[in-house]
RNA sequence: GGUCGGGUAGCUCAGUUGGUAGAGCAGCGGACUGAAAAUCCGCGUGCCGAGGGUUCAAGUCCCCCUCCGACCA
């Protein structure tokens, strides 16, 4: 309701923060802590899943043997526990300020494309109770004894505007629009906000692009190797740890297809090849919401060699930064150059 | 060598008495403000194995060739 201040108060830091984004097996991971490394930076990990606690080979989360720079954003919670956007925010906030404070730069590591922009940009988030969340639970409850379309009418009977804005079958987002009605806002509110929301912090983003077909070869070899180096008996712990009573960890592609196949509804085999038709899914859908920022800079994943990768990234660095310089921009950019 | 079955979308297949083709899966495009690895919306992508014939008209009927499978030798 009252969120007005339409000076919106940006974070100051020395230097932008480092975004790298892109496709899951795009090589992020790698990039980042190459990238961090040459910039004396920090990681932070903007991922929905490796914020979970022991999803570690199914996340792709960096091991920690392998972290040579310091990592943020890995085991925040147990799998059982519930997570938000508006809590990532926070942190990733929070995190860009003590890094910045260190004298270090942040390099943001991200595939959750919402996470990356609930971090950068001036998303608010309304008020409201995230963990004991009522609402979510009566109205998530009509509409499975309901149906959909009953939520949905429900819906448009005290909200009429955002209803319109809302396929019934999208039952998520309905149950959200009440979930904003009880919270003072409303769905449309918020939605029509969307088209411009500004940066909040200073940031310079890098993607990198695989062609797709490539990108489908690399899931596939990865979701073998994730699985000989123990993906099941990953899962397997975690289940006897209440990882079933989690909302969010259970969704995890890698993971819900192995507890279906332990469960006795799938063959292992056919547990493999869904979680790899699903990763090819989901970096599709990472395609799409990437590729409508145009603040990203793009180069090739493809290149073999990693340090070349890099040395192109931090070229496309250099020059994004003294464009902003010369534009004046982003008034907190004055920090040291980058190299 | 012979008999039969089959070659239609990336894959598995459907295609009625001849009227230039359609499902599932995969794939592609899109949306997205507190679950986002979630949720939702949209799109058939085709030298119907090759060639010839019959016909106003052939994926469909006839001939021939070819490839795959099964069976008989």
């Amino acid at each position: 309701m009252a969120m007005d201040s339409s000076s919106t108060p940006s974070l100051r830091l020395s230097a932008p923060v480092v975004c790298i984004v892109g496709p899951t097996a795009s090589g992020k991971t790698a990039l980042a802590t190459k990238l961090a490394i040459a910039l004396d930076g920090e990681v932070v990990s903007a991922d929905s899943m490796q914020i979970y606690r022991g999803m570690d080979i199914g996340t792709g989360k960096l091991p920690a043997a392998e972290r040579l720079v310091p990592h943020h954003g890995f085991d925040l919670v147990d799998p059982g526990e519930p997570y938000s956007a508006a809590l990532f925010q926070e942190y990733a906030r929070s995190c860009f300020q003590s890094i910045d404070t260190r004298k270090k730069r942040s390099v943001l590591c991200g595939g959750t494309g919402l996470y990356v922009r609930a971090a950068i940009d001036a998303y608010e988030f309304p008020k409201g109770d995230q963990v004991e969340n009522a609402v979510r639970d009566h109205y998530g409850a009509i509409a499975r004894e309901q149906g959909a379309q009953a939520l949905w009418n429900l819906l448009k009977d005290c909200d009429p505007e955002s209803a319109a804005l809302l396929p019934p079958a999208d039952v998520k987002r309905v149950v959200r629009a009440f979930e904003l009605l009880d919270e003072g806002t409303t769905y449309a509110t918020q939605r029509a906000k969307l088209a411009d929301i500004p940066p909040f912090v200073p940031a310079l983003f890098i993607g990198l692009a695989v062609d797709p077909v490539l990108l489908n070869e690399r899931i596939d070899a990865r979701v073998d190797t994730m699985l000989n180096s123990g993906l099941v008996e990953e899962v397997e712990h975690l289940l006897d740890s209440g990882f079933r009573d989690g909302i969010t960890a259970p969704q995890a592609i890698g993971y819900k297809e192995i507890v279906a196949s332990l469960d006795g509804y799938l063959s292992m085999d056919e547990a493999v090849q869904r979680i790899k038709i699903a990763t090819h899914r989901y970096a599709k859908r990472q395609r799409t919401w990437f590729r409508k920022d145009q603040r990203i800079k793009w180069i090739n994943g493809d290149i073999p060699d990693v340090n070349l990768m890099v040395d192109k990234a931090l070229k496309v660095l250099r020059d994004a930064e003294a464009e902003m310089d010369c534009c004046g921009r982003v008034n907190s950019l004055h920090g040291e150059s980058l190299c």
